[in-house]
DNA sequence: GCGGCCTGCGTACGACGTACGCACCGTCTG
DNA sequence: CAGACGGTGCGTACGTCGTACGCAGGCCGC
């Protein structure tokens, strides 16, 4: 994160003589200003000017330590992700740890709406290590990486439509309106679309699991 | 960029010959040309501007047929779902009415990658019609109104959220990258997500219809 | 000291959405 | 035929946005 350990330092001594109480701008001073403008008044309100007066600064002060707008939403992003990151090692029973990512994303899309927006798909950036881990654990499910792999897509698309569902409310507008409505999805569906979901799942699995070869090989090997 | 009269006379003379068979502004044409902007240059190049120069008319003149910008999102997102609209009546088959309205929802959505941006939810604005004609396919799986309705947004769910997965990369630079990265959904992915779904719902509508009263009653009536 | 850095930030530019108000046109009324 | 009126086009202007540019001032090794 940073280039050189004693350069900050120095800057946050030169910070506390000049600028007074001021912290002192940081790449982590901003992003975290920026996740509290937009929990609190939506990602709509978050623009540098409102960070800058947020942190008393001057608005391209800002720029010194991010690049741009752009690369500050997918750092706050990147950050709430990392506020309920997945528990290395996965739990053992794949239905668990299922259960265990599908939450924890619910949570963090609760708890940050503007997620669901600042990037399209906030926790498969680029890299494929949150893939990696609920493929992992589907081991216990099937032997079948590809069925893993696309299985995993399966529950972490369900769970990103299902939040979307659900905070799709409040995420351009500020304000917090509960507004109850056939259409909203509430917890409970989370949950037990979820488990509909991994029924599904286990049945399919043992399915292709029972009688592998019949079609598979018969056809010439999988398509 | 006319001052004087007569040099506005000139404009109308001249939109009169060279425009001809015009039909002037409209509501229509507006949404039209704008559904083409973003289609092809991407939704963040869809300005207000931008659709003036496209039908070389004033800015200010589009406010005459569209209350705002937002309000021009929301009647694009509405017409591009009403290019696919759900056929009436539903397939009886409730498997092949979930198949149907997922695909044509993948459908609307590889069209117009933007409507899942313009729209939180483009199908199921504020107005419970798609929701009904699911729950009502949904009849010949279960009687039970509340767990049809469960289904319905846990299917809705699941391919809001593949979509998005399927087409996140071109959302916002209007160029075209397919990408082709374990992360990117495909529509093999899409497919047999559905069908694993849609399993479990089977599974799950003939447990519950089996043993429908030992909880349900028991604990007095549904929740 | 002095020339290179790195940081903070004031100014300025172009693009945006849109409030406001004027000019025009067709129609209706007297 | 005149004059009023509602609908339409749109030029101007304002406030806000992201950010390019360049300057000022403090730190460094020489």
């Amino acid at each position: 994160m940073y280039a050189s350990r004693w350069l900050d330092f120095a800057m946050a001594i030169d910070k506390q003589r000049g600028r007074a109480s001021s912290p002192g701008l940081s790449r982590g001073a901003i992003v975290a200003a920026a996740m509290r403008i937009a929990d609190a008044e939506g990602v709509a309100a978050l623009s540098m000017r409102r960070i800058a007066t947020e942190l008393d600064s001057g608005v391209m002060s800002l720029y010194r330590h991010v690049a741009n707008k752009d690369a500050l939403l997918t750092a706050i992003t990147r950050a709430a992700c990392d506020e309920r990151p997945y528990p290395e090692p996965a739990p053992a029973d794949w239905r668990e740890a299922m259960r265990l990512a599908a939450r924890l994303d619910w949570e963090v899309y609760c708890a940050h709406p503007w997620a669901l927006v600042t990037s399209s798909s906030a926790r498969h950036f680029s890299d494929t290590t949150c893939l990696d881990w609920m493929v992992g654990a589907l081991a216990g499910l099937t032997e079948d990486a590809e069925l893993a792999r696309s299985f995993s897509i399966a529950v972490w698309s369900y769970v990103q439509g299902v939040c979307i569902q659900h905070v799709a409310q409040q995420l351009l507008s500020g304000g917090d309106k509960p507004e109850q409505s056939p259409l909203r999805a509430t917890e409970e569906d989370f949950e037990a679309g979820l488990e509909t979901l991994l029924d599904g799942m286990e049945q399919r699995a043992s399915r292709t699991a029972s009688r592998p070869a019949p079609r598979t090989f018969a056809a010439g090997g999988r398509r």
